[in-house]
DNA sequence: TCCGCTGTAGAACAGTGTTCGTGTCTACTG
DNA sequence: CAGTAGACACGAACACTGTTCTACAGCGGA
């Protein structure tokens, strides 16, 4: 049997119980010290994209670390964005979930989103995989039936926690992937456009006087670090959720 | 004079009160017809994300609409990534901005927001260029600034008002990127990952029982639209920001 | 008239993802 | 033990991408 990559996908996504199948991996071949592996080329992919960014992950540099032709991984992966799919698994097989305490919910659910956004953010760009990555895969599930096992244990009523789920993670998401933007942007070009605080607020008092808010309140859209930016928006989102009683913390 | 592109394109982030200085073309080169401008670059850049999507817009397929090669673009336009920002900037400046109104700033700065959403999901895919594009851009900065002002005036406190701006607009972007990622996947693959709802019910039905909550709310979790889900993430941002007084609505 | 300047192109370069055909080796089979 | 089937690896190539270099056209001013 072993499957190829296009059959090892779709089982990915299949959502069935059955367990990966190892498929009793046949002698690896030849002259080679280390075979490649599915989980060899993920794992470089990782070390790229930490060390030089997402934009570098491309399968010519993956092969090249791993001493071989670009071709050789299409024996392994399906695609690209197969390959991204894979990123973002395991990325997500990492989060750890907690066990629901209903007293605790608020700080549980803000507590898998800062996981999240860390994970994303220790691999600069990674983000864009996981826009592109299709939701049903097992791994991202995995960590949506944890976030949804929070917010239910908190009395968040069901209709409002499935759609806050969404709204989280498509947030989080969202955050890191302007976030590695904007550091790309830092360290390549540099011609100026590096946005310091105080080269904001200079920018914007230089503003015409079109933009009379703007300019009165520069130093409140300025104002704090990126994560206070983060942790506001998710008090927003989770503060707001209807409940069907239970007391508050 | 006559600017190069490289500094038009900083004047554009200059953000100083010039305004922008048509600089005379001089005659028109030789034999074209139509001689090539920005305007006309911008134009059928549009035509072409909305006719076929943005991966499709690439120089060369601007440059072959315009019936020349793709080398001639680069006289009014520094980068694809210039071309980008300007897409957003012409996108930005089509938003219309109502006068605040106290008693209606909810409806309003939905309004407006979903007045993006819409000119974003126009031209699908845009919204990666929106994202990869820096914020320093007047156009963006427009709107920036009438929603301040709809929030300000909608007695919500500056600083909440400030980041709210930014995280609505996070959403909107992210929001319309998923949407035409997976409008993006329907149309090719096709190979079964069309996420119809009976489809995904039937697949969470299917999901091991190491996914409890998944399965038993798998209605909530596929239920609404699309765009129910936006009205409600608006709404929870919007709902919680704190207010300095003032009568609701 | 001539010079210079601006805008238009063609060809080419360094990349990208992906596929085809061919070799090479292991592991099972007769 | 010999032989074959099949998985694996790999080099070369294709069709793209953004971008730059160079030469060419035609109009302005001197």
């Amino acid at each position: 049997m072993s499957p190829n990559p296009q059959q090892r996908r779709a089982a990915r996504h299949r959502l069935g119980t059955d367990q990966d199948a190892p498929a009793a991996r046949r002698g690896p071949s030849g002259g080679r010290k280390k075979p490649i592996t599915v989980d060899a080329i993920v794992s470089t992919a990782f070390g790229i994209v930490e060390r030089e960014g997402y934009p570098a992950l491309t399968m010519r540099r993956v092969a090249a670390v791993l001493e071989t032709g670009p071709s050789s991984l299409y024996a392994h992966v399906v695609n690209k964005e197969d390959l991204d799919e894979l990123l973002i698994g395991r990325l997500c097989a990492e989060i750890e979930l907690p066990e629901p305490d209903p007293t605790a919910w608020r700080q549980q659910i803000a507590g898998v989103c800062t996981q999240l956004r860390d994970q994303y953010l220790r691999y600069p760009g990674i983000t864009q995989a996981s826009f592109a990555a299709a939701p049903s895969n097992l791994d991202t599930l995995r960590v949506g039936e944890g976030m949804l096992a929070i917010l239910l244990a908190g009395g968040v009523q069901p209709q409002a926690a499935a759609w806050a789920i969404d709204s989280l993670s498509l947030y989080v998401n969202a955050y890191c992937l302007e976030h590695s933007m904007a550091r790309g942007r830092l360290q390549d070009g540099g011609e100026g456009w590096v946005l310091s605080r105080a080269e904001l607020l200079r920018r914007f008092a230089a503003l015409p006087d079109s933009y009379p808010q703007t300019k009165r309140y520069a130093a409140e859209l300025t104002a704090g670090t990126v994560h206070d930016r983060f942790d506001f928006t998710l008090g927003l989102m989770v503060d707001g959720l209807p409940r069907s009683g239970a007391a508050d913390t």
